[in-house]
DNA sequence: GAGTGGTCTAGACCACGAG
DNA sequence: TCGTGGTCTAGACCACTCA
């Protein structure tokens, strides 16, 4: 039953728990740990795939095989709690912005109910801690919302909340996926490590969209938080 | 740039799209494959591997390669709209559950914020749609609060609506990673498949813990909405 | 037992990174 | 240039499913 590469995943995933390899640290050489636990390069490899897939471990081409920084946990505020992304995480992030216009593709006018090729703003967003990325979001505001030369992020957040008509109600649909090649690049992590796909849609109280937010988190350092909280006295109405 | 297995991917993506190759149909054997785009059979194995990642095909060891059946992707409604799991899927689906007794083992106490070894109530609930397992819940409720002869959902959902002290707050903690070994198995997905983990605690007004739900969705086909509303100062009418 | 996928080998050659 | 990981080959043998 225990194949092989299971058997070189464990015992490699144990030394990194053990502290024997170090966050940080370079692996040797894969022809070396091939020679090591008398197996091919092919087995050897397919057993980094699965600590690679688990976040462990972080292959770079042309050079080695190393060890993770251990992942400090973010936490996406969903909910009340968050009526824009860059006040939702738990830690402050370093992150830069990017705006431009540009004009809606057709996926995006069905999420905004826009009518096809209307001009709105995009935000590229990506979070870092130190120098590993965090997070990435696209960000699309309509109707020439958002700041055109400053894309200062507390600007937005400041509109949103003197918003008239007022902002009603927020969905955020979430969901789990290996990430595109693109992603995974951008965010520098292993094609087969699952993002967690965040959709969230802000509509105002006459039902019009006022901002979508696509972000996508990497799964093995990021998770979203949903409270909810119940009015105790009024409980007896139900829809 | 291209290398070869993802051109054989995409020929084979692009087949089952287009409908060449049906729902629930058996592809050709490896072999075949990888004599027909004249590759070693690893790499066209390499090549199956990324649409089973993506959930397109379905391997079964000594049978064959299948296209997986059209996914009819469920929501899970978070938020103020489920209190309970079984109420909180977008489609009726069949289920099964299991009740046992169980002492919580440390991770639990932690979550549910009880002394060790306390004796609590475990319903595990695996939900299908026709044949194919869509969803696996491990739910716990301690105090002999849960049904212990008949596990219907119904008498949890009804005894947490009419419950005194009444239910305060609910929390949902959402992640994305690949299902373990186990976890793949009963979902009949692919290991590399990324899943939905939500962990979702119900605390009543006294600040106490009334249920703990783990649940796991896989990622191809099910998706968790949460929805906020605002309430705008004045009085709002219901609609 | 015949045919399927699962695992593994012992190489070859290519692409990348750093000195 | 040298050592690294990335891709790929042409097999071998094992494990499983089904008739």
């Amino acid at each position: 039953m225990p194949s092989r590469r299971h058997v070189i995943a464990d015992d490699l995933r144990h030394q990194i728990s053990s502290g024997q390899l170090k966050a940080g640290e370079r692996l040797p050489s894969e022809a070396q740990l091939a020679t090591r636990y008398t197996v091919s390069t092919a087995t050897l490899r397919s057993a980094l795939a699965l600590l690679q897939g688990e976040g462990l471990v972080e292959k770079i081409h042309g050079n080695g095989n190393f060890v993770r920084h251990p992942l400090r946990r973010i936490t996406y505020a969903g909910g009340a709690a968050a009526p824009a992304p860059w006040t939702a995480f738990s830690a402050p992030l370093r992150m830069t912005a990017r705006t431009t216009n540009i004009k809606a593709p057709s996926h995006l006018t069905t999420l905004l109910n826009l009518p096809p090729r209307s001009s709105l703003n995009e935000v590229l967003f990506t979070t870092h801690e130190g120098k590993t990325p965090h997070g990435l979001a696209h960000i699309y505001v309509p109707h020439g919302f958002a700041p055109a030369t400053p894309p200062l992020p507390e600007q937005i957040a400041a509109r949103l909340a003197d918003l008239r008509p007022p902002l009603s109600e927020v969905q955020e649909r979430v969901s789990a996926r290996l990430p595109t090649l693109e992603e995974a690049e951008t965010l520098r992590i292993s094609p087969s490590l699952a993002v967690l796909s965040l959709t969230r849609v802000t509509t105002d109280s006459t039902g019009r969209v006022i901002e979508a937010a696509l972000l996508v988190l990497p799964g093995d350092r990021a998770d979203a938080l949903f409270t909810t909280r119940f009015v105790t006295e009024e409980r007896s109405s139900k829809k």
